[in-house]
DNA sequence: GCTTTAAAAAGTAATAT
DNA sequence: ATATTACTTTACAAAGC
């Protein structure tokens, strides 16, 4: 039987940092091609990467959210690229701005189907979420590490909310335990 | 004080207002749902619960109450849909299912995913279907549902295929889009749902 | 609370062919 | 009748309404 961690995968990754300097964000939209700002509906300027793949959402402030990545490496090659663009229009950034992870969004496999409302009833009704009128998805709150895991009938599921990517292994660890002493990994 | 004093006065009646208002749509759309009396007053109940823990700040009176009353119906075992209770209320049904999501959390209601079955009686009596189609279609939910056909599917569609199914099964045919429409999903729905569920009871459809 | 961005899971729905 | 597109849920930051 394969290891479920050996199925996580990273989906997503959200990153913030800043350049230290306050921008002109409707000159910047001017310049920087592929750029979208309408201050109207949003604060932030879009600007998405290519390779690797990501958007970045770049305030007044000179503070950027990232997010898209596939990887916490993706997410700094990616602002990268964005700090370079950003020297290209004579913006002064910071030599090496601090990049925090803020999220990370994967995805993994248990390998066995799942009967939700046995484990809705298992890992207890107040414990969980579970509404399939009104999402497919079952939805488990960890404390350690502090993830919210959306389990599926097919098996897989999805964790979200943890800082690094440890965080997903120890809460698939823990899931499948959990379900393996409830009995509830057919 | 007494500025104070007719705060508090005026606090207190605008509070009680409030809370007639909520009640008084309680029993409205209970109506216009046609529930029994005894869910309007489970919807009370938790609706007054809601009100002392404090639960309704930051979102509408109506969306509480609606929420309430899609709460009492599943714990009476009588269900209506999101679907059903949004015709009867103001509050969109996005916006009902979120709140009533808050409000179970917050409660502790402890909530049992809706059983498919409950539907049948309902569905199957307004398309005037036998209490023998009724009973095939109750088959073919619990039969399936233990095989673990029912995770992540939404009660309503996997009752409507049941349904459609059993008319079949029982010579009192009736359309995908007569059963689709009682049910309020989509024939589409039906036909996957009814697919699998004949498939794990090895009929041959 | 909302707005925007990204991505997965699986179900449902609206629309197109 | 099927295929495509889009929306539901989770988490998170940013600035402003």
């Amino acid at each position: 039987m394969t290891d479920p961690k050996e199925t996580i995968n990273i989906e997503n990754v959200v990153a913030s940092t800043g350049i230290g300097q306050e921008l002109d964000l409707q000159s910047v939209a001017m310049d920087l091609e592929g750029a979208d700002y309408d201050p109207e509906q949003f604060p932030g300027l879009v600007y998405r990467t290519q390779d690797p793949k990501s958007a970045a959402l770049i305030f007044r402030s000179g503070k950027i959210v990232c997010t898209g990545a596939k990887s916490t490496d993706d997410v700094h090659e990616s602002l990268r690229i964005v700090f370079d663009k950003l020297r290209e229009l004579s913006i002064k950034v910071e030599d090496d701005p601090e990049i925090v992870v803020q999220n990370i969004v994967t995805s993994a496999d248990l390998g066995r189907q799942l009967n939700l409302n046995a484990i809705a009833i298992g890992l207890g009704l107040e414990n969980i979420e579970y509404e399939p009128e009104q999402f497919p998805g079952l939805v488990y709150r960890l404390d350690e590490p502090e993830v919210v895991a959306l389990l599926f009938g097919s098996g897989k599921l999805v964790i979200t909310g943890g800082k690094k990517p440890k965080d997903a292994e120890h809460a698939v660890d823990k899931i499948t335990s959990r379900l393996e002493e409830l009995g509830l990994l057919e | 004080r007494l500025r104070k004093w007719q705060e508090r006065i005026r606090t207190k009646d605008a509070g009680e207002r409030n809370l007639q208002f909520a009640l008084s749509e309680i029993d409205r759309m209970a109506s216009a749902l046609g529930v029994p009396r005894s869910v309007r007053e489970v919807a009370s109940v938790i609706y007054r619960r809601a009100l002392k823990e404090d639960l309704i700040r930051g979102r509408s009176i109506e969306g509480v109450a609606t929420s309430a009353l899609y709460a009492a119906c599943r714990k009476e075992g009588i269900p209506r849909s999101l679907e059903e209770i949004s015709e009867v209320s103001r509050v969109e049904r996005k916006e009902i299912g979120r709140t009533y999501r808050y409000i179970s959390q917050e409660l502790g209601l402890e909530m049992k995913p809706v059983d498919p079955k409950k539907y049948v009686p309902r569905f199957c009596s307004e398309l005037e279907l036998s209490e023998e189609v009724q009973s095939k279609a109750n088959e073919i939910i619990e039969t399936t549902a233990e095989e673990g056909l029912l995770s992540g599917k939404s009660p309503t569609g996997y009752a409507a295929a049941a349904i459609y199914a059993a008319s079949l099964l029982c010579n009192e045919k009736k359309t995908q889009r007569e059963v689709a429409d009682v049910a309020q999903v989509t024939e589409v729905t039906i036909r996957n749902r009814y697919q699998e569920q004949i498939e794990a009871m090895g009929i041959h459809g």
